[in-house]
DNA sequence: CGGCGATATCAAGATTCTATCAAGATGGCT
DNA sequence: AGCCATCTTGATAGAATCTTGATATCGCCG
């Protein structure tokens, strides 16, 4: 997953700064504005996935931007006001804003009241598809995460050291890799003069996920290097 | 769709009063609680479509609430504080609460707050199905919200730490969890280098709930690695 | 086609990891 | 203080896996 987008729409450039500044510190890209109509722009045109919206903008009311955006998107807003007035946070809250902040505020509670809005974002997002970590060859399937494989959707049971190799396999799918690398990511870099561990186990990987152990079709050997993983 | 229901935790009488008057002016139907205890039972009983939470409660600090509640529930949680520094703010916010409000505040606010709050939870719910707390594997029942695990429709007496290590088994469940993640997550991140204490626990948790502890179906053993709870 | 180094396969022994029991330690409760 | 349930810790038997060596087979090269 990329790093989150954030569009800035703020008028005063010390202050749109020192957001950047934070922001981009703790890992977002963000996207700068300084007019309504630039930040309208920013919004159609890039889709962030939040944006920092200051209501006193010079060439429209942030309000505007509000009900504008919200005619089309969902995206989560929060607005930077200087003004305190609590009517000024109702509008604004009411008109589809998904937070409101008062300046000057602190920056650890803008980055918090941020993770929040995010959130909320993701679990709409991710509701609908259950992500896929996996990685397929032939009838294969392999997911990292869970560290579980099938084959033809049963499931294959691999011991350790099975599994790390087959894993980093996966993680480098297509490539040659070296019996030393191979012995270097699965059993660790005192290892590396002992070719034979690599064969046995590919020998019981065979096995357990080729359709026929003696003919290969994707653990393949590559003579006098290593092994490759062939991706369909 | 019946009115919102939203449950005030808040120990002070007059403030609790008064947000049930202002809350059911506005339609809303109000559940009362005025310690922690209290309030989490209403939260697991009654299943409130939000939480109005005081942090100062008598019995218990309200972050606790927050993270028990998170462990099984996305219900948005408004916290109400008369603590006004920035780092209360952030540590509720990133221990889940949606919105955080300093005392004294003003209803609108506060509604216009709740408003926001249940449009989220709104655009959440509508694309999924209300949300399960429990979760089934054979003839077991595990209720993340109200700790109880029952088999054949019994109920099984677990203790703490024999729940809290099946409820981390639960909630990823399907995945190989190893070691040093279910001790980080269950004895806390000092413990990281006991295995001993998970073999232990999964030995007893298998006499309560397996049908045969020697060849379990459900939590397996994943040999070098950890555990794993099989979803069937 | 034959030789040779590289690779595959198998299985026994060594090692590591796991299950289980129970005694001691701890902590809450009356 | 004493009881009870629970958790921690140690000891030990048992199981699964890994290592290792012996032997068979493959595939490249002249």
């Amino acid at each position: 997953m990329n790093p989150p987008t954030i569009a800035v729409i703020e008028d005063e450039t010390p202050i749109r700064r020192f957001l950047r500044a934070s922001l981009s510190a703790e890992g977002y890209r963000v996207l700068e504005a300084e007019d309504a109509a630039g930040g309208l722009r920013t919004i159609t045109g890039q889709r962030p996935d939040l944006v920092l919206l200051d209501l006193a903008l010079p060439d429209r009311d942030g309000l505007d931007i509000i009900r504008t955006v919200r005619e089309w998107s969902a995206v989560p807003i929060i607005v930077l006001s200087a003004r305190g007035e609590e009517n000024s946070k109702i509008t604004s809250l009411n008109a589809g804003a998904d937070d409101y902040l008062t300046k000057p505020f602190g920056v650890g509670e803008l980055l918090a009241r941020v993770r929040v809005a995010l959130r909320h974002a993701a679990r709409i997002n991710s509701s609908s598809e259950p992500e896929e970590t996996a990685f397929r060859f032939g009838d294969v399937r392999v997911d990292l995460a869970s560290r579980i494989v099938t084959r033809d959707g049963e499931e294959v049971k691999l011991t350790k050291l099975e599994f790390d190799l087959l894993a980093t396999l996966v993680r480098n799918a297509g490539k040659v890799l070296t019996h030393r690398f191979l012995l270097e990511k699965v059993w660790g870099p005192q290892a590396v003069d002992e070719p034979h561990y690599v064969r046995v186990f590919m020998a019981s990987l065979r096995k357990k996920l080729e359709e026929n152990a003696s003919r290969p079709r994707y653990l393949l050997t590559e003579q006098g290097v290593g092994y490759r993983l062939k991706s369909d």
